[in-house]
DNA sequence: ATTATCTATAGATCTATAGATAATGC
DNA sequence: ATTATCTATAGATCTATAGATAATGC
């Protein structure tokens, strides 16, 4: 994987031990968190990678590929996780934990790319596959929210959770994320999903 | 402000009573929350306007005119209400109150406008007085949240109820808004401001 | 004369493709 | 021969300006 030796060299070397992809894929993530995907070219893409606009081209089928192959990786394991939780013995615990770990995992994206998930472009039709992925997790958000309080309607109770668990994005792109965010963020969905404040301090407690 | 009638007609004559500036705003704003500032070009305003490209600019300097246009009345009437509420004598009900009360400003705006507060365009120098603002709103969530729960760091908790309110965002986007979702939105932030079961019913049961 | 549009276009992009080139691998 | 880059460019935008034009107002 790592860059290698064979082919035409590059006029500026580039960063050695890292595959082309990968230099094209950061680029284009940290260009998209802070531009957005309209505003961002494949020139300028190319020129943080360091290397020519038409050479990315060899490496992706274009613009919108790149932002898929940014969006999709991110979508199995993150499922995997929440389908595991769904039918915990604990479902205060198993909320708190999978918004804990969904705000863990959006901080230690190298580049602030949840971002895109609200961007217009990610309705175009290539995109459906990633949108029924959070569609999914929604879905057991408002499932464990029900099993919570069965009084509470789960499309509403999930797409709460949904929201605060991405506050990281906008206080990321602030610079304002505060410590222990992760836990800070899983009590609020605990709260807003009507967990009682017993059944809150215990979970917190548990650590 | 209607349609006047002086000066070279339009080709398609466009929606009497209507002056042109209004028609402009009202098309970007829908074209802005459909595809992006970026994404959206001037000839398509125009076009969804019902004139040619060029003549945009006897009314707005530039698209970035138009968008700060669009954004900017919005501010000032939320902020002031934001203030009013901020020395209530009861805390819960002024919050409740007031995040009701973004919540349907949201949503009466006539496009999904809302769309663009996080747009990337949005952190231009130009836009900073509309930044300002936003963030004095969340102030005064957060100010709020400190008085039902002195415990609470006031700046999470505002930014916490901020995102709940913009919820209505994504929802309106995806065409799901629920029933009484200003009243759902409200009772949720109580709860993230940590209000007690007692405070909410008492201000659930105010109507 | 003033107003609000129009047509036409300059100049700067932007995406993607064609084809050349400079390495290594066999 | 294969690989990964390069240069060059086609063709399609896009924003904003210049200057003409078709109404009304005085």
């Amino acid at each position: 994987m790592a860059s290698s030796t064979v082919g035409r060299p590059r006029i500026t070397p580039g960063r050695p031990e890292v595959d082309p992809r990968t230099e094209i894929l950061d680029a284009a993530a940290s260009l998209f968190a802070e531009l957005g995907y309209a505003g961002t070219s494949t020139r300028r893409i190319a020129e943080r990678a360091g290397m020519r606009q038409a050479s990315m081209y060899y490496h992706f089928a274009g613009k919108e590929d790149i932002l898929l192959a940014l969006l999709e990786p991110s979508v199995a394991p993150t499922l995997e996780r929440a389908a595991d939780c769904l039918d915990a013995a604990d479902p205060v615990a198993a909320l708190y934990d999978l918004a804990r770990a969904d705000v863990t995992t959006l901080l230690d994206e190298p580049h602030n790319i949840g971002t895109m998930y609200l961007a217009p472009e990610v309705a175009a039709e290539a995109f459906a596959p990633f949108r029924r992925a959070r569609a999914e997790l929604a879905a057991v958000y408002g499932a464990l929210a029900h099993r919570i309080d069965p009084a509470q309607e789960p499309a509403f109770a999930g797409a709460c959770c949904m929201q605060l668990v991405e506050l990281v994005i906008p206080l990321r792109r602030d610079g304002e994320v505060p410590d222990s965010l992760p836990e800070r963020i899983g009590e609020a969905c605990l709260r807003v999903a009507r967990a009682t404040e017993a059944d809150v301090a215990r979970v917190l407690a548990r650590a």
